[in-house]
DNA sequence: GGCTCATATTCCTTGACGGGCATATAACGA
DNA sequence: TCGTTATATGCCCGTCAAGGAATATGAGCC
């Protein structure tokens, strides 16, 4: 049950950037800021937005900070989408359905989105 | 790629609950306001945000309007959350094959952190 | 110890968000 | 048409989050 903190952190596309960033490697503040092109204390504050979310860990090196993602927060999140899967998969099967169970009715319309 | 209305849509307790609530089954305004013990305007104003933000539509029925969940921007969630499925399935591989792939040879010191 | 680089924190201002209240709108029934 | 029920909207206010600039902290190097 993923908290309101993890919801929040994000919420902000700087912060999803930054994640994402963190999701090929793990980064230096100063590589994510550059990478971001946000100012340096902006990251430094999304970067502790992240951490007290629980979604990114630090790690020193040298003078550098060195974060990476933890999947514990994300994989929570998976976890609430469970439930909800359900009903997008009953959406899918039932289209699928009328799709492919029947190959010589003439296909409808193709309600396309 | 969810976008961002999506993200802070969820990012409030209230309209969570109202998402959990319209996974069940569809209800009506009356219906939210008494199972979330918020306040008529209130519920609506949040609904207002999970329909622009795509999770929720709205059907007539009478003086009634019924809500009901979208599949759609949860599924683009989940989407978005793939990438990151790797992440901790590589975490609980390492676990597992660290569990259970090697019964006969004494567990390494585990780097633990 | 002083200096420098890398990062975090503080202060300030601004803008968005949530709640409560009152009110508007829309549909139904008499 | 009028009244009633169901829902949405506007306004006001308090709170909170974000960005910028300046500054503090902390690790390495001389």
């Amino acid at each position: 049950m993923p908290d309101t903190a993890l919801w929040t952190a994000l919420a902000d596309p700087h912060r999803r950037a930054i994640v994402a960033l963190l999701l090929e490697r793990p980064r230096s503040v100063g590589e994510i800021v550059e990478a971001c092109q946000l100012s340096q204390p902006s990251t430094s504050k999304h970067l502790k937005v992240l951490r007290e979310a629980g979604l990114v860990r630090v790690r020193q090196d040298a003078q550098r900070r060195v974060y990476a993602l933890d999947p514990g927060p994300i994989a929570a999140l998976d976890a609430w989408l469970a439930p909800y899967r359900a009903l997008w998969n009953k959406s899918l099967d039932a289209l699928g359905r009328r799709l492919d169970e029947r190959p010589d009715t003439p296909e409808p319309p193709a309600a396309k989105d």
